[in-house]
DNA sequence: AGAAGGACCTGCACGC
DNA sequence: TGCGTGCAGGTCCTTC
């Protein structure tokens, strides 16, 4: 389900309604794949935390976590929601929903549930370190370092950008929408980019994820942020979804590939 | 070492 | 109605 703009969106409303929460007792589902810290270590290490802030790093949500005495050891537990995955924050009579993985009931009363039917996301604890995530952010990169990542490369442009560490974040439609917005066929070996088209593709995937931010993320089928509203930046699509419709620019079809195992969308015409 | 391809899951839309 | 197929916002492991 999500990339940059729809975690970042989960993480801003989760971050909103539980800062500042303690967590008083944690459930985990019998499922061994969601989670990378044992269940039974993270129900006894996670009650007594108090919640700080709750922010996104690449494709993961951060929780930060300090202890209500003692030492001020980094603690932190992290999501990755994957593909079907949700962070919901709800109140205790709100039924449970199925595929529902983990709940963190809270000191205010509330719950912060994590559900996930296709079982891709992941839960994680962490001590002692803080989670860089696996690659640069798209961000804050510098034009410089975005163009120092492809450099050598003969993988397609965008398998690169897909690839999590060298930029994380970026996922399947943003992918195709700057590839798009910076005119560059999906099937460009990375590494033989000219410095300029690099440098068009650095800003339209700043401005696309920017944008897809302000819009509340793209639902395309069932995602919906901590307050189960759905973004609306489907509606900004020019190539995502879009194969066989006219070109939002030069009307000519949009075309579907399979590359790096993704359907992978772009306008012949306006992407060389 | 880098790159490609299949595996891991469930649910839904579609065609017969 | 029901069944089979293909597809989905993502990694991760194996193989070449």
């Amino acid at each position: 389900m999500p990339e940059l703009p729809e975690v970042e969106t989960i993480a801003n409303g989760v971050n909103r309604r539980v800062r500042g929460d303690s967590i008083v007792s944690a459930w985990f589902s019998h499922y061994k794949e969601p989670f990378k810290t044992p269940p039974a270590e993270m129900a006894s290490a996670l009650p007594g935390f108090r919640i700080g802030k709750v922010r996104r790093v690449g494709k993961h949500i951060v929780v930060d976590l300090t202890a209500k005495s003692g030492r001020a050891t980094t603690r932190q537990l992290l999501v990755h929601l994957g593909m079907t995955g949700k962070l919901l924050v709800s109140a205790p009579e709100v039924p449970v929903p199925p595929h529902t993985h983990a709940i963190l009931q809270l000191a205010s009363g509330r719950e912060l549930r994590f559900v996930d039917p296709r079982r891709f996301g992941r839960l994680q604890f962490m001590e002692g370190a803080s989670f860089a995530g696996p690659g640069r952010e798209p961000l804050t990169i510098s034009p410089d370092d975005f163009a120092g990542l492809f450099r050598g490369r003969k993988l397609a442009i965008k398998a690169a950008l897909l690839n999590q560490s060298l930029l994380h974040g970026v996922g399947n439609i943003y992918a195709d929408e700057s590839l798009f917005r910076a005119k560059i066929r999906p099937t460009r070996v990375a590494g033989r980019l000219s410095r300029e088209r690099l440098s068009r593709l650095h800003k339209s995937l700043r401005t696309v994820l920017l944008a897809a931010i302000r819009a509340g993320g793209s639902s395309v089928s069932d995602y919906v942020d901590a307050d189960g509203e759905a973004g609306f930046f489907q509606i900004q699509h020019k190539v995502y979804g879009r194969e066989g419709l006219p070109c939002r620019v030069c009307r000519t079809s949009i075309r579907r590939i399979v590359l790096a195992g993704r359907g992978t969308h772009y306008c012949p015409h306006c992407q060389t």
